[in-house]
DNA sequence: CGTTATATTGAAAATGGTTATCAATATCAA
DNA sequence: TTGATATTGATAACCATTTTCAATATAACG
């Protein structure tokens, strides 16, 4: 049975030693509550719109340590910005990326992947990750000049 | 008919107004020579080796340069370091990242390449430019412990 | 319940890679 | 040569992210 992000936290925390707080809490909310690829920055500007209180650091450090539950993941795309998805149970995906508007379209293609385990094969290599991203126009970009 | 580099930054400069310098050839010279994927500070160790008098701050400048010359590349792998990769007439090709010892292993494969742009067409987006990268061991690697 | 050890927090300083500043210098067209 | 200007080296500035540190909150224990 899926738990609820929330729980998910609570246990890992638990079972690490660590402690809950509302912080946390908070931020891991409104991280799931906003979608995805969130920056640091970005998610710590809409923490501060409800919860003033909290600090940039801890909005920084709440993302790694969800990482480090698993339950968010750590992007950097070519444009420089280090980006945070949240991770739930679905399988992997990658990404199209508009580089005119920023928008970022997620996809799977298990051909793709396949070839990739061909690739890696020939050369011996053990995949552990992959990371597959295409730049360009989205639709509605490539009308526009 | 093909150029030395040397000569391809040359036209380069004079095409901008901009001037040729024994410090931008010495540092072109050692990044072609080099190989690929050299990161800003790897190149300048390298530099200042033969040329201890050329400055940190003219190696970041002449790879920003040769990227916007087109003779280089800037690439943002998931380790968080940036490295620049001399670019020939070669064609596009991907990457296999050894995450313990670094080894980076290229290779192309076409029918990637196909199916991502079967990909882009059903969600109606003009790829520019890709990027893939297969993190996990190199051959070398997977016997360590 | 209080107590207590310790994890966490917020604010600010520190870090690390990269870029900008600036006076001195080199380049190149005239 | 000369002169306008691009370039350089040293250093300061930047910017996103981390670390530090004293104050505070949490959770286990008595």
């Amino acid at each position: 049975m899926k738990k609820h992000p929330a729980e998910q936290l609570t246990e890992y925390l638990a079972g690490q030693g660590l402690k809950s707080t509302s912080q946390r809490d908070t931020i891991l909310k409104i991280f799931v509550d906003a979608g995805r690829h969130l920056s640091a920055e970005e998610l710590y500007a809409r923490v501060k719109k409800t919860h003033p209180g909290i600090g940039y650091a801890t909005v920084y450090r709440t993302l790694k340590l969800l990482a480090g539950a698993g339950m968010a993941e750590e992007r950097r795309f070519e444009d420089g910005f280090t980006r945070y998805e949240f991770k739930a149970a679905k399988g992997h995906h990658d990404h199209l990326i508009c580089t005119r508007c920023g928008e970022i379209i997620e996809f799977e293609n298990e051909r793709i992947e396949a070839l990739q385990q061909d690739v890696a094969r020939k050369n011996r290599f053990l995949v552990k990750s992959h990371k597959l991203e295409l730049y360009g126009l989205c639709a509605e970009c490539q009308g526009k000049r």
